[in-house]
DNA sequence: GACAGTTTTTAAAACGATACCAAAACGACT
DNA sequence: AGTCGTTTTGGTATCGTTTTAAAAACTGTC
């Protein structure tokens, strides 16, 4: 191990003294003389600043935290990417944890990271009570809030989809093509953008005047086995399509209809949310809601920027809602159906 | 904002000392009627440590960094889930750094990582020269160097995967199901994974006496536009078979194939490395060695914390080689060609 | 009730950087 | 050469914690 060399080091090898190291290391104003001889003792030492120590003294640490529920699941890889590099680019480093589905866990790893010293926080929710995040949010450490609501908000940045339009845009797609039996398979209703996917699903058979069968209405939670079970409880309704609340469930449905002997989407069309790059490569491509994850992330990283730039000044929260788009692949039979009209 | 509030401020509440709080933070000998006070005015001041000055003081932070090229990869999403949830136990946090394709990034992102004061690192390494790394290791911090290997490394731990091997039986599959005129697709050759591949799809042409075509080598970047290109330039070989570097490349193959109006795997088969799940749902369902991600991952996390736990002695470095798994399904032709046979 | 031995407690010195302030150096102009 | 104003420089306090070493508070024994 090679001894720790701290400023003070180099300092003595530059014969300066260690705030003007200090200064040549921020940038400011130092002889061009003793800068270069500074510069040449940091590289002589192979000197790196101790940022923990640096931090204790600024307040400031750089440091942006990042919550996820999944990190194998590519949305939430994608939104940390487009975060990530939004952050680097202003110097910022971005820290990940990795919580799983609990709220608690989600709490934990807030704490640790205002514990870290962290500048400000996303949170990609999971649902349940904001009491935390809006203390931490008042104690100096800003919380942009991301793809799930929190109960009681106050005062927190947000970065959400329009759930209730998209799942609405989704169904109308299915009425629109002649599906009169449309069954849904939401995520868990505790979340509030299962419990929009499901409004805008209420919203869009109504506008369509189709009866609304509550027993087509299966909550499941978000792997592809709740997709199968959810699709062999539902089979017996004779659904013609069915609206999935994301790619997991979509494959898990097609699957188990493809068990029970029928094809997708000629006996039973099925779509979903979410991912756009796996849509396209599983059989049959699947016609999706796809949600805009680097825009996720990217807004989230410059919200929660533009917070911790104007710390002092008080703006009022801001809830940005990105669009979803509707990619029309095979799954929902629209290309099918257009082929026989024609 | 709330004020900061100190260990000061709460042994001042509690009425002891600052070093009575400490000692109760770190569960040291405390009578239980001040550890009771102590805990009280923890609670009523909602105080929460400066992990920043603890590590100052301690010069352990209780961090470790992973670098990896592409979070949006869920091939390094499962590593990074895998080794964080290790760490988690022991009492450590993960940060990562997403550094792209470029080795100056990743040794950026380790500097600044050592900077930062991590206790250790994981690298995914993309190939280039060990130099930082060993500087790094050396000074204190210890690396686990994952999937690839850098050149002149020095005392560095290390998790691989057997790629010769893994190409060898992916490309022996498709010698034994009968393919004669097998291409491979190659990843970036200055890696030594996509290297130790490609000696692996040598070495099981020349034991199966297939003759090598050095025109069936193409050499791609891990995109599904490499995986396209690279078929487009290959197809006036007549290729019956291709192995492609990873799902990427095998998808780009696909949709180039078929594109060109030939069948998978009936004209052509293709088999690829990598993701296990994904390789599940692409049309036809892709036959591939499958990179044990969840294994590497905490493999790494556990030699890492060995290496840290056990910073005084020195251990030789250790070469941890994981085998891949041979996952047949259709788009390699195996159960057609069975069922001709049969 | 005093003494030795043990435990608990505290005040003060680190850790490695930056910020503040006063001293030193510089330059230009009388 | 002396004065003034500006820029550059270095000494020292400070950030919030742990650690160290020494004082204080117990404990039990004679």
């Amino acid at each position: 191990m090679a001894s720790k060399v701290t400023i003070i080091e180099v300092a003595k090898e530059a014969g300066v003294g260690t705030s003007t190291v200090s200064r040549v290391l921020n940038a400011q104003s130092v002889s061009n003389e003793k800068r270069q001889a500074v510069l040449h003792a940091i590289r002589k030492l192979n000197y790196r600043p101790n940022l923990m120590a640096r931090n204790l003294r600024t307040n400031v640490s750089k440091i942006c935290g990042l919550v996820i529920p999944d990190i194998c699941n590519s949305f939430f890889g994608q939104i940390a990417g487009a975060a990530g590099a939004i952050l680097e680019k202003q110097g910022y480093e971005l820290i990940i944890a990795n919580t799983g589905q609990k709220t608690e866990k989600q709490n934990d790893a807030m704490q640790t990271m205002v514990s870290r010293q962290v500048d400000g926080i996303m949170l990609c929710a999971i649902g349940g009570k904001a009491d935390v995040a809006n203390q931490i949010n008042k104690d100096d450490c800003p919380i942009v809030v991301i793809d799930n609501k929190l109960e009681r908000m106050e005062d927190l940045d947000s970065v959400m989809v329009d759930n209730v339009k998209s799942a609405y845009s989704l169904t109308e797609h299915l009425c629109m093509i002649g599906y009169r039996r449309i069954a849904i398979i939401t995520g868990p209703l505790e979340q509030s953008s299962a419990l929009e996917r499901l409004t805008g699903y209420r919203r869009a058979l109504a506008d369509y005047n189709l009866q609304l069968d509550e027993e087509m209405i299966k909550e499941a939670d978000f792997t592809i086995r709740g997709g199968r079970d959810a699709v062999s409880s539902l089979l017996y309704k004779k659904p013609d399509a069915i609206v999935a609340a994301n790619n997991h469930l979509a494959i898990g449905a097609i699957t188990e209809i493809r068990k029970s002997g029928f094809e997708v989407p000629d006996d039973i069309a099925v779509v979903g949310f979410d991912d756009t790059e796996v849509g396209e490569l599983i059989d049959p491509p699947l016609t999706i809601m796809s949600q805009p994850a680097v825009e996720i992330g990217e807004t989230a990283a410059r919200l929660l920027l533009h917070r911790i730039c104007n710390e002092n000044e008080t703006i009022p929260s801001q809830e940005r809602v990105l669009p979803a788009r509707l990619i029309v692949r095979s799954s929902c039979g629209f290309y099918k159906k257009l082929g026989q009209i024609v």
